[in-house]
RNA sequence: GGACGGCUAGCUCAGUUGGUUAGAGCGCUACGUUGACAUCGUAGAGGUCACAAGUUCAAAUCUUGUGUCGUCCACCA
């Protein structure tokens, strides 16, 4: 009968066997719980086709592996969508490097030869992605698996461009953006980081005859200059305001307007700012409000314009000092100071931005459109987070602060410049010809046209994520009524999905976006909730980069600790929206509690007749044991604790849930229990117990309760069904009201009450001794379970059990909840005397707390009553066992 | 400048309506190998819950302030 499974568990033996066999089995696709009525789904935050996944991905692949099984086993239509990204920036940028490497640029290759070698790139990169995904156990649907740059999602893009543009949303415009002069292209607000410098701050004056000394850190702009701001109140420059200067700046001539803004700091440099309205988004600004004119000064090379004299042809940097000199020249310069400042960067190369105006495309969020009730997309977004929207719930952010932050971003929200001068992405589907442009989903008729060169920022695509993987192909997606249809049968039953699980990192660049796309684009939310990881970071908390060399790569822990050690590290221990430290030692000790796992099984598998049993109908519990009973109802609480965990995203405790049941439970106290025990009911207790605490793991750790189950069920996967929770409340209530976890509690700590007696004795471990237990009303409990008294680590070979009986002098001693102990023939009179002073002692300390507690009139008079009668008990109860030890 | 978060045992962190002597894992100390497991077992040490004031019968928990570390947003010419 019994069965043999290996000493200790060694991972990369099964795995990858486990997962075709899974696969095969076409358990991750939701037409295998086609009858059920909900359908639950999660779409796979694509990854980056930039290269490898990394314990950041392996973490998002945890969690939303752990809600899918869970709610696939709970017999959910249960989908969970992969899919990649093609991150054009990134990607692009990628492949610029490698092939500067091999002597040779994308200019060089044009086009299509370059786009070939991204593609190619990117192939290479999703293999290895899908690779990963699977060593992960992830249980994603690969039938269904899609990318952003695909047909169908192009037909997506297409189609929501087009709809947005003929709603007048999307528009095209000369605006100041921001410019990367190495990608040679516009970057989103968002895509801008600032790194802290120091800089040199220039106070000079235009020219001799100019009344106000300005301050810059970018002379060689001020070239562009066409005004100069001051606050209204700043009384060293009222006089100026409204007035024109011509003046001669560095051999250039320049008409200067003396303008008020509110904003202008007066404690700032001189309090007055050289307005350039081609390189500030501030100024541009500015220069709007007050029709200044724009000059541009700095080309997209980052060079200076033609028509600038001796600076024409230079860079930036060269005719800053150029200029610095030719102001020191004629004396100009009053001070030079450095200061802190924020340079801004693209956040793909590093490389300084340089804004600059350029004709761009842009959505216009505070549009107000009749379709929404004259409302905007951003207040619809705001309010499908805050009220609600579309007769849907609001969107549910976890954990909750985010919502704050949420609103924070999108109430000032600025239009979004969507268009990028790169090559890698969806073409912007606007052609042009003479003066006519067209705007379609597929290119129109005739000849001549020229398309709009300009390709989409990566998150345009991305924000359709949600409903445009629904579609199997381009025709399954059109216009119709004014929104966008997507005729599938997998959008009616999937759309809206249940939670979105990412990083905070990006809820703005991504979550805010969707919410963005999809109430505009399909008249519905993307999800109901959004569920926020933290990053992962290394044992001391930094980042992990290449660089610093702390980076743990979960393709290396795997062949050594296994998946699930890999899995259940990056699950307990982090919270929601938390950073999470990881460290290989830590990834080990869950490789010791899988081990632990796999052994008790294989003892139990070894001892007993296991067969998956998932009610408790088969078991006599009149013939239980205490102990049977007690690890019965200890296995129906874990089932509801760990749902409602896992259901409310509380992964952490649901995965410590399970590791104290099954190390100190199970291991420790039930399966120790049961070498010892004649129990009739022994093999029922434990096939219940052991079918249903591999289901509850099985979310967290697939492989390992799935190569167990093997031995218990040659018919079915473990990964089928979840234990019921209904079923068991009937069936519990019958012997729960019992006070059974008390019951088996009294005798745990009576047992280890013994053992610290003996352990504070220095007893020698083997020495067996006899004991007397005095156990009052006890007495029936304790008779009852006298054999794991013996049995349990005690050292008793003959145990006595009274009613009551005399003290009994120079013996070891101890009491508990009123039932007294001696063990005879083991004593160390002065090892005894100091534990049980010790004891006297903290009685003592609990009796005087207590006692000040209920002096306290306030408190009894204020507090509940039950906390106040339960202080008296306990009161009551110290003071008898304080006086016995005495 | 604005906001948010952390500060609990040596380390990593739980602690969800304020109510037993504040918990877990790892680490540490002592002892132990009886056939599931040394990837193990038993026992133990270890905390003024960052600080201060307040509310309350009662505060790790609520309020205010301070310190400190970190993050995000805005951006300074």
């Amino acid at each position: 009968m019994s069965k043999e499974l290996a000493k200790s568990y060694e991972a990369k033996k099964y795995e990858d066997e486990i997962y075709k066999h899974w696969e095969k089995s076409g358990f991750f696709q939701p037409e295998i719980n086609k009858n059920a009525e909900k359908s639950y789904t999660i779409v796979l935050p694509p990854p980056n086709v930039t290269g490898t996944l990394h314990m950041g991905h392996a973490g998002m692949l945890a969690y939303e592996d752990v809600l899918t099984r869970f709610h696939r086993m709970n017999n959910f239509k249960t989908l969970w969508l992969p899919g990649t990204d093609h991150a054009a920036i990134a990607t692009q940028t990628k492949v610029e490097k490698i092939i500067k490497e091999e002597g040779t640029s994308r200019h060089e290759m044009g086009r299509e030869k370059f786009l070939d070698r991204v593609r190619q790139f990117a192939q290479d990169s999703h293999d290895t992605i899908v690779n990963q995904c699977k060593k992960m156990g992830s249980s994603l649907d690969w039938s269904r698996e899609a990318y952003t740059l695909d047909e169908t999602r192009e037909r997506a893009v297409n189609s929501v461009f087009k709809m947005m543009y003929d709603d007048g949303l999307i528009i095209r415009g000369e605006r100041v953006i921001n410019w990367c002069p190495r990608c040679h292209s516009t970057l989103a607000d968002d895509e801008v980081e600032y790194k802290e410098n120091k800089t040199k701050l220039y106070y000079f004056k235009y020219s001799k005859d100019f009344p106000i000394t300005i301050a810059t850190t970018r002379p060689e702009t001020k070239l562009g200059d066409t005004a100069v701001a001051v606050n209204p109140k700043d009384d060293r420059y009222k006089d100026f305001i409204g007035k024109t200067f011509e003046v001669d700046f560095v051999g250039l001539k320049l008409n200067i307007k003396i303008i008020a803004d509110r904003h202008i700091e007066m404690d700032f440099g001189t309090g007055a700012l050289g307005v350039t309205p081609a390189h500030s988004m501030v100024d541009w600004q500015m220069a709007e409000e007050n029709n200044l004119e724009t000059i541009k000064v700095i080309n997209e090379d980052g060079n200076i314009h033609e028509g600038f004299g001796e600076y024409s042809g230079l860079s930036a940097k060269e005719a800053q000092k150029k200029v610095v000199e030719n102001l020191e020249k004629a004396k100009l310069i009053e001070k030079v100071e450095e200061i802190d400042n924020n340079l801004s960067l693209c956040y793909r190369c590093d490389t300084p931005i340089e804004p600059l105006p350029s004709l761009q495309w842009f959505i216009d969020v505070n549009k107000k459109l009749d379709k929404f009730d004259g409302k905007s997309i951003k207040e619809i977004s705001v309010q499908a987070v805050k009220t609600g929207v579309f007769g849907r719930e609001k969107i549910n952010i976890v954990p909750n602060r985010f919502e704050k932050t949420y609103f924070n971003w999108m109430e000032n929200l600025r239009d979004w410049c969507i268009s990028r001068q790169i090559w890698f992405g969806h073409q912007v589907p606007v052609w042009y010809k003479d003066n006519e442009t067209y705007c379609g989903i597929t290119p129109p008729e005739g000849d001549g046209w020229i398309r709009d060169e300009a390709t989409l920022d990566t998150w345009f695509s991305s924000g359709l994520w949600t409903f445009s993987t629904l579609a199997q192909k381009p025709d399954d997606i059109r216009i119709e009524n004014d929104k966008l249809m997507i005729d599938t049968d997998d959008f009616r039953n999937f759309h809206p999905t249940q939670v979105l699980e990412t990083g905070y990192d990006i809820l703005f660049f991504w979550v805010a976006r969707m919410i963005i796309m999809t109430t505009y684009a399909i008249k519905d939310i993307p999800f109901q909730d959004v569920y926020l990881h933290g990053l992962i970071l290394d044992d001391k908390g930094k980042k992990m980069s290449k660089s610093k060399g702390n980076v743990i790569d979960p393709l290396d822990m795997i062949p050594k600790y296994g998946t699930d050690a890999t899995r259940l590290s990056l699950l307990i221990g982090c919270t929601p929206g938390t950073d999470l430290k990881i460290s290989e030692e830590k990834i080990e000790s869950f490789r010791n509690l899988v081990n632990k796992l796999w052994n008790v099984s294989r003892y139990i598998l070894q001892n007993a007749n296991i067969k998956s049993q998932n009610n408790l109908s088969n078991i006599k519990i009149k013939e239980c044991t205490l102990s049977d009973k007690w690890i019965l109802s200890e296995t129906i609480s874990l089932t509801k604790t760990v749902s409602n965990y896992i259901r409310g995203y509380q992964f952490s405790l649901a995965g410590e849930e399970l590791r104290d049941f099954t190390w100190n439970k199970l291991a420790d106290w039930y399966v120790e229990a049961s070498k010892f025990e004649n129990s009739s009911q022994k093999e029922e207790v434990l096939s219940f117990v052991l079918t249903t605490l591999l289901k509850l793991w099985h979310p967290y750790i697939p492989f390992v309760t799935e190569i167990i189950w093997k031995e218990i069920s040659d018919t079915d996967l473990i990964i089928e069904s979840w234990p019921s929770e209904t079923d068991f409340n009937n069936e519990w209530v019958k012997f729960s009201e019992k006070g059974i976890s008390e019951q088996f509690k009294l005798i745990q700590e009576i047992i280890e009450s013994i053992r610290n007696a003996r352990s504070e004795n220095k007893v020698e471990p083997s020495k067996k001794v006899k004991a007397i237990i005095y156990a009052g009303d006890k007495i029936d409990l304790i008779k009852e379970n006298n054999i794991l008294l013996k049995s349990l680590r005690t050292g008793i070979e003959d145990l006595e059990i009274k009613e009551n009986g005399e003290k009994i002098e120079g013996e070891i001693h101890g009491s508990i909840e009123g039932i007294e102990f001696y063990l005879i023939g083991a004593i160390d009179q002065e090892k005894e005397a100091e534990r049980i002073k010790k004891e006297i002692a903290n009685l003592e300390k609990m009796i005087e707390m207590i006692k000040s507690k209920l002096d306290n009139k306030a408190f009894v008079e204020n507090a509940p009553e039950e906390i106040v009668n339960a202080e008296k008990e306990k009161l009551s109860k110290y003071k008898e066992e304080l006086n016995k030890l005495k």
